[in-house]
DNA sequence: TAGATTGTTAATCGATTAACAATC
DNA sequence: TAGATTGTTAATCGATTAACAATC
């Protein structure tokens, strides 16, 4: 059954489920290869490609039914499940993350939020109410955590994935400006933003060298 | 002079960057291909290609100096120079990032903050006010900014990057989830975080599959 | 000089695209 | 049935890795 598929096939699947959930908000049924190819700027190959590693899930001289192909993938993606989530770093960007609530319409729940800054301590985000790490342990004894987001700094990210490792945890979504070194079963995936801001920079970069005739 | 250098090469740029940063930090003068690759986790064969993009920085017998290599990816990466930056979008997430100071580090200046919601006017955020987006136009025509960072919600993120490429922006750094569509001069990078969680969310799913036995 | 390590070419591997037979 | 469009195999393209001659 597993063919194991490639990473940049996974990284299409999101932007495929969230064409097709605009076509199903603009009440299109049924789509083409070649007509989704059109709106996604992908090739229809690809677009048949990717999606015959998980099965056949259109039909020849139809195409696809969009409401259909949208649950599939959703599934796929593990979109019909409830994933409990806690924020690990209340700072601004955790802050910012818990009061995002879109991710809870996909199935993410936020749980709990936890900081070392005593500071925070009893400050409430979105309902939640932040806890000092210490409790972490206890909490992940008594509740069930499939995510830890961990926007924390640097200096104290890599403790504190030790920590999440250590109690249980199982997925890190990492914010923090470091390669976790976690034991190979723990999923990372990373948000390195300063890292895609430099992309953006060095785009820029060239684009400026192209158009003003420097070098 | 130009061989057009891929966008994996790009991507994987700032990734040397810290890392010789951190070697830096550490007082290591020189590092070989072979020994960064064990640090990093990539193969030396890939370090020594993607050098070689950009120029033969390292030396036979030698290897690198480590403050050379990390002067040069960084002026490669545009990082010496001064970005002026835009937020538009003051919600959570826009004042998280124009909170996060280890950006001017980086060069990354913000010097504007703009919003749709008057609620927001008048506020301030590390020193900058939040702007309406009316006062945009005649910002952008008395300050150069070089990259908008876009944090608005998806429904109004569309019109807002007509705006400002109307306006003369060419770099847009984009957390709104939806796939902007601006000309082909106009460098966009996207975040799309839900994205990135959903593919988190399908590697737990295959760990779970092949751990519990289901399937 | 001898040893180390780069820069660079060649070989391999994987991902994307094209093509077309199968079939709705 | 005829036309459309998939599923899938084959061809192409690009990126990664290996190898080694050049050279510090």
């Amino acid at each position: 059954m597993d063919k194991e598929i490639s990473k940049a096939v996974i990284n299409r699947l999101p932007r495929y489920y969230r064409y097709l959930g605009e076509l199903m908000e603009n009440k299109v049924e049924r789509i083409s290869s070649g007509d989704l190819s059109k709106i996604m700027r992908v090739t229809a190959s690809q677009i048949r490609q990717d999606l015959n590693h998980f099965g056949g899930f259109g039909q020849q001289g139809y195409g696809y039914n969009v409401a259909y192909l949208y649950t599939e993938i959703g599934r796929i993606l593990g979109l019909d499940v409830v994933h409990p989530m806690i924020i690990v770093g209340a700072g601004n960007l955790g802050q910012a993350l818990a009061n995002y609530g879109d991710f809870e319409k996909r199935g993410f729940k936020l749980v709990g939020i936890f900081d070392v800054n005593p500071v925070l301590a009893g400050i409430t985000v979105r309902g939640i109410e932040i806890r000092m790490v210490q409790d972490l342990p206890d909490f992940l004894k008594s509740s069930p955590v499939d995510i830890a987001i961990l926007t924390l700094p640097k200096n104290k990210a890599a403790q504190m994935a030790d920590l999440l490792v250590e109690n249980g945890i199982k997925a890190i979504w990492n914010f923090a400006h470091l390669d976790l070194d976690t034991p190979e079963y723990v999923i990372v995936e990373n948000v390195h933003l300063s890292e895609s801001l430099m992309t953006l920079s060095y785009k820029l970069g060239e684009y400026k060298k192209s158009h003003c005739g420097d070098e």
